[in-house]
DNA sequence: TTGTATGCGTTATCAC
DNA sequence: GTGATAACGCATACAA
């Protein structure tokens, strides 16, 4: 069923049937209409966004580039980024790299992914996509992995510092700040800092600025000792918890930069020494709903998933309506959520 | 950059142009498409598959329809269909219901969403998809939500009882049976049975037949009050795991259909008797990554999820390439995944 | 207010 | 082997 199909039903010319699909108005008569929308109705006639793209050159589609579509927070991300589109009438073509699978959970081996990235990035572009998003595994730099582009490029959950692109993330530092003063709060003042290994990490060093800098504010000098550096795995957490407690002076709470480390801090006080159930702390990142799983219920901060993919969506039709409008890089806020693995200090 | 520039560029025939990039061999003299070749890289170009759609009347492109893409099984199930894609060259338009989050997690409602899961498939046809895959957020009869359809359409982690089409789904049963003979073999005789509230909820279904015939087989009689129906929570498996301990003569495993309520059960549990750790065995199902995280670990069921994406884009793409093939309706094999929480029973 | 005709970038048919 | 040229379904400039 086309357009010219119906234009003979209704005995009108194509270009009539194509004013009332578009609601041209005042292009045509009442009559004319109605006459035409019952017969593309009865008909069923939907028009064909291929010829309509193809005339019009632009795809009313956009890219979503996932660098690992099961990792915890895409799916987040794609679900704010689809009900952003939706209330616009554009479609999203996804891929997924699958980039964790193939290159390891090490940043480094990413870099030789380039190649991949952007043979991704070059089959988007023969659908003719009109923008792309590139949601990020991990918050770091992937400026230097996605090639010079003529369409927009909005990252989230990651950014970049050489190609001025948008990009939409979550707010690290507000997060940290108001751990540390529910912290400082409860009494706490031997506070231990759990991050990932790497130094490309951006989360995991601003954070750990936060850290620096709220802790000399309160005059508490930092210790060498409480300051560990994991793979962000479950049994990495295992691992600082023993180490941790068997320190000559021991935290009394202990902040981890994910859940996962959280969580087997958690796992492994309750399956030893069970410290964690009055006189340990802890304080995860990420929000995961197993937190509330655990016992105790770990406190953690939860990421404003939906809302970055809404927001990073939002920005790339912005930037594809006006191809000079500004630039935006943003942090959103997150949320703490209470748990039970965070208490007063018993000590104090 | 069109195939007409590159044409001019090259002094031959857009016709030619076409043979040398969709390798028509023998239509074209190893000179030209040596020269043609070297301009089209030369100037970047990159066909416009809009155009080509157009003119072969299929779009190369596949509808997937995510129930709910935040709930657990979906990224796995697309990052199947993904692998499965790039392989072949197609595109995946993506859209998300967000069902769970419109109409709450009961199973009646979505059908008042009939109408919203018709409309977001119009929304397809009209991007001239050349086939649909579904995915459910529950493994459930989904026939009467879709209307009928002139693409081929695959429901994955669903089904269909009404208009034959293809499924890919999980293997309930055998998951089941494994689940019974390793708790017959650690020597247990007093099995509860935990499952979600619904009748119309076929795996619950599934299992229920198999623990009933299962237990008559071992000359087991059923007992009423091991047989629970919840709301698939983690509250709920908490409240159970209360019930069910309190008992004149309590189980000595549970086995729950899911892992939330499993999680449940043991958080309950470890917060008061602590008699999971050697009494109570509990199984649970889904194999959520947290199970290896809770103290004791939890014994569950791991879901062949990319797998069934994978099959359902190997599947929808046969139809779409044989009109009248065969369909095909299918249960992927899951894998049993050991943990602590289940263990011999220590009073036989 | 409505109709005619052109072109969007391809592929494919048919000449040469 | 190669080149004109006609579709594919639509939107729109222009004519009527």
């Amino acid at each position: 069923m086309t357009i010219n199909e119906i234009s003979k039903l209704a005995g009108v010319s194509t270009a009539t049937v194509s004013y009332v699909i578009n609601n041209k108005s005042g292009c045509v008569s009442e009559e004319v209409r109605a006459r035409v929308l019952k017969i593309i109705e009865e008909n069923g006639y939907v028009p064909n966004k291929i010829a309509r793209s193809l005339r019009e050159k632009r795809s009313k589609t956009i890219g979503v580039l996932a660098e690992d579509i099961t990792h915890f927070q895409t799916p987040g991300i794609i679900a704010g980024i689809n009900s952003y589109l939706e209330q616009i009438d554009i479609h999203m073509i996804l891929n997924n790299l699958s980039l964790t699978q193939k290159a390891g959970e090490h940043t480094g081996n990413v870099l030789q992914h380039k190649k991949e990235i952007n043979d991704a990035i070059d089959i988007l572009m023969e659908a003719r996509v009109d923008g792309i998003i590139y949601i990020g595994w991990q918050d770091r730099d992937v400026g230097n992995l996605v090639k010079p582009l003529n369409v927009p490029l909005v990252y989230a959950y990651c950014f970049s510092e050489v190609d001025g692109r948008s990009w939409i993330s979550y707010d690290n530092e507000s997060s940290m700040e108001e751990i540390l003063d529910k912290v400082f709060s409860l009494k706490h003042r031997k506070i231990a800092f759990v991050s990932g290994g790497d130094e490309l990490c951006r989360p995991a060093e601003m954070r750990f600025n936060i850290y620096q800098k709220k802790l000399a504010a309160e005059g508490i000098p930092l210790r060498r000792e409480y300051i560990k550096h994991g793979d962000w795995s479950f049994n990495a957490g295992r691992q600082f918890y023993r180490e941790l407690v068997a320190l000559e002076d021991p935290p009394t709470v202990i902040l981890s930069l994910n859940d996962h480390m959280a969580g087997g801090m958690i796992k492994e006080s309750m399956d030893t020494d069970r410290r964690i159930l009055n006189e340990i702390s802890v304080v995860g990142f990420n929000g995961f709903e197993f937190a509330s799983f655990l016992s105790p219920t770990l406190a953690t901060v939860s990421l404003p998933l939906e809302q970055i993919g809404y927001e990073a969506a939002k920005q790339l039709l912005t930037e594809i309506n006006n191809k000079n409008c500004e630039h935006k890089q943003e942090f959103l806020k997150c949320q703490f959520v209470n748990g039970s693995s965070l208490k007063i200090n018993p000590f104090a």
